[in-house]
DNA sequence: ATTTGTGAATCGGTTCACAGCG
DNA sequence: CGCTGTGAACCGATTCACAAAT
């Protein structure tokens, strides 16, 4: 392998492998095999050979890889050797559940900044940051190099804050607004659903039900019950 | 179309059109083409009209599709026509946030408890809701009719917060733990994860700096921008 | 002896393009 | 005529299976 360009499943993946290769380091694990990464990640060990196979030929044949180096190899790939600035826009209860949450910083995202069009929240403080303006944004992220805009607004809210993150340079952008955002094509986009991903469970979960009405017997008609036993 | 088994990314899909019909149903509009429904749903119109073929012939060639009526057959294939009660484990900053979330019944999903094995929380209330022992996990689930189980614990708790989950019967779980959680088959797991997410973000970000720094022609050292300047 | 790295086969999903129908 | 519904072609990703490496 040689190439440029990785998939972007394995893309998706790499963060898996990363964390735990950490969890790996930290006990002490010094080479380990695309078997044993794959259980710990949760997938099987021929995508973890392919995988790791686009960064490269990292691992020793008979022996596995090194943990260390695959580490940071993972790590430059992933662009974790640097810091990202964040900076959240809307200060709701999500927004604040994000700014407290430690772990953030699970690998160089800072949260520099808060912003929010309330007047009542701006000048407050939340997790030692001040919450600023909504309409300093564009100077804001000039100034602190931002690189990274989550966006925790309501829905309603939330093309206007990515129009905003947009204009003022940001080129990544995580929503968390129960919408769909459009940005232009320079600009990656992810988001994180919980009301999708509730209504995926709940699909499974009703055909399942479905499944288990087709197979019981009906048992709770009286007679159905008394006519399988003789 | 009339077959078994829809796609799972078709299923992933469909919360996508129902959220996206609503809000036409709200606008008063009566039917609507593949074409717009795509526009709105941030798909193309070809991924449209597969999925929904797999729900039936819904639509009318030459009409497109009414509004009511798909919305009532996406509901019903995802599940919304009944409520969901659901248990949060794990009331640290984001659980919190879930429990607060409104929006959280945006179609039948009912947060009925939050558990937790922090003696200094028991018993406090969040959101109208008393926090109780973890240890009651079974009992409430069984007393309640918990279907799904949120995950919001620290990472080293959430396999515990699962096998609990599932040994009290719980065949649907949202992972939002920065962890890979070992399930059974018959358990339905989806998870939430914001480091991944920024780590995704990170790839492409980098990739475009990298990018950029080979298409500008190194303007940093006073000699080399001098010499495009005669 | 063991485990990687990778072509080849396979699978699931997307897109094309048009016949079918209102 | 317009838009759906769907086979067929296509494409990316997964899995298989084994030769290569130590």
């Amino acid at each position: 392998m040689r190439e440029r360009a990785i998939p972007e499943a394995t893309v998706a993946r790499l963060p898996l492998y990363y964390r735990s290769l950490l969890e790996m380091a930290e006990h002490g694990t010094q080479t380990i095999s695309s078997e044993r990464l794959a259980d710990a990640a949760g997938v099987n060990s021929a995508k973890v050979r392919k995988d790791l196979s686009y960064l490269g030929s990292y691992g020793t044949r008979g022996v596995g890889y090194d943990v260390e180096y695959l580490l940071y190899q993972i790590s430059r790939e992933l662009g974790l050797t640097q810091d990202w600035n964040c900076v959240i826009v809307g200060v709701g209860n999500l927004g604040r559940a994000l700014a407290n949450y430690r772990g953030f910083g699970e690998r160089g995202f800072r949260v520099v900044a808060l912003v929010d069009i309330d007047e009542g929240k701006i000048g407050k403080s939340v997790d030692s940051l001040m919450v600023e303006d909504f309409d300093d944004l564009e100077r804001i992220v000039k100034e602190r190099q931002v690189s990274i805009g989550i966006v925790a607004t309501p829905a309603g809210a939330a093309q206007d804050a990515a129009d905003r993150l947009v204009s003022a340079g940001v080129k990544s952008i995580l929503n968390f607004a129960p919408t769909v955002l459009q940005v232009p094509d320079d600009v990656s986009l992810r988001k994180v659903d919980l009301s999708i991903e509730l209504q995926i469970l709940s699909f499974y979960e009703q055909r399942k039900a479905a499944l288990d009405a087709v197979r019981r017997p009906r048992r709770l008609t009286a007679s159905a019950s008394k006519s399988t036993r003789p």
